[in-house]
DNA sequence: TTATATTCGTACGAAACCGCACATAAGATG
DNA sequence: CATCTTATGTGCGGTTTCGTACGAATATAA
């Protein structure tokens, strides 16, 4: 069990020095953490910070009127929770899980102890934080000018890179609600991706046929967040 | 002329303490920032932060095609450059002054010196920071499911707020490039508001007449960031 | 197997917004 | 004043997306 799920698997934990991984590691606790799960409910103060393994937590802002959209997706090259350390500790949006899995959890305190210890732990949160930001931005972006297609093909790029394959359980309902947009807009970008050979779409299930030919119809969305999330966090190995 | 631009019309400069204030602006040069001035490029590495006094400054993305759509907007309240301290030292995005007027310009290396002290300022910067992040969130949802007219509301109660009174100067083809619309969609919208009797707009020059009405008619989302804004960054006075 | 729930496909009118073209009007310039 | 530039108003066809409704297909349970 633990075996598998290594804190290393979290990007931004195995890029910790040795000293730190270790004073780190002994506060985490491995999680499951199923889908549709609320990590965070907006105005939550948050008790724990969680580091994906091989899951996906999408912040979500629900509206007044119940329609939603997804501002950020974190997996395992990122943490939620960065309200702690910015000191807000809450936001106005729901951390929820978008595809089951497993993640580190830490309690809030020793978490901020570490942070303000001003030193590597605090640059790389930092960072991360930088990125997160870079990927909301370009979410906005998004929003406004691109089509479902286009921003279906962004989606799936963020989800694929944080799996370790190229499977995707998720209903076209689920994902609608985080593109904001209706499930039959879904329904329809995803047949145009299925007839291009690019994906394999049934019940809930997708499998990525043919990823450089999606990065090729995506807009340049992706891409942008991609390059500058690897400029800010690079990972030595 | 410093008399009446004093650093503490800047919100993130006044709530210093008096010593902190005493360093930090020792540092400051007070600058006058024209309509359209860059102050960054994508990926240009910041020389200076900038705290507006009443200037504003736009975060503005701008696509391969031309096409653009405003992030987020810096005014009094805050402070322009936070990829400085983040650790990314730029950004994708470009800075530009939207509404022209004056700013307090720090040089990088002492306001990062500043930062990594690791008290009051450091603190300060970063709640500022989730405050950004609360805004850029809520363009993302702006931009994902509200009208043209509402969205223009969002951006004129914005933009009143970092102003000292009820004037805008602004045509609607700049108005259009903030909001990622067309100008005709900005004409119609604010001719609405003009017959509302809310705004009077004549050739770039708009005059909010009723803001509880623009309140009113515009989308949670102002709210929502103003809240947010007010709860992370209490203005003690 | 049969019944039921879930998921997906399709259709259609309405609305919002776009791209484009052009007219009008208000300042600016000479 | 006459001219030019800039800013705004308006109209129209085309596209995307929406809201809604309904049917088909697949999984799940009785």
């Amino acid at each position: 069990m633990s075996t598998i799920f290594k804190p290393q698997k979290n990007h931004l934990l195995a890029s910790l020095s040795v000293d730190n991984q270790e004073r780190v590691f002994s506060h985490l606790k491995l999680v499951s953490l199923p889908l549709g799960k609320v990590l965070y409910e907006p105005g939550d103060v948050m008790q724990h910070v969680y580091f994906p393994i091989d899951s996906i937590v999408s912040l979500l802002y629900v509206m007044e009127d119940g329609a939603s959209a997804e501002i950020s997706v974190v997996g395992n090259e990122g943490m939620v929770g960065i309200a702690l350390f910015m000191g807000g500790e809450s936001t106005p949006s729901r951390a929820i899980v978008q595809s089951a899995g497993h993640a580190y959890q830490m309690k809030s305190n020793p978490f901020k102890e570490e942070f303000n210890l001003n030193g590597e732990i605090m640059t790389l949160m930092l960072r991360y934080t930088q990125s997160l930001i870079t990927q909301m931005s370009q979410t906005a972006v998004c929003n406004r000018h691109h089509s479902i297609d286009q921003q279906l093909c962004r989606w799936l790029l963020l989800s694929l890179d944080r799996l370790e394959d190229e499977h995707l359980y998720m209903t076209q309902e689920l994902i609608a609600n985080m593109l904001g947009v209706r499930r039959e807009g879904v329904t329809e970008a995803a047949g145009k991706l299925q007839q291009l050979d690019v994906i394999d779409y049934s019940r809930g299930h997708i499998k990525v046929l043919d990823r450089p030919k999606l990065e090729e119809i995506c807009c340049e969305c992706y891409a942008v967040v991609k390059k500058e999330t690897d400029r800010l966090l690079p990972r030595h190995q």
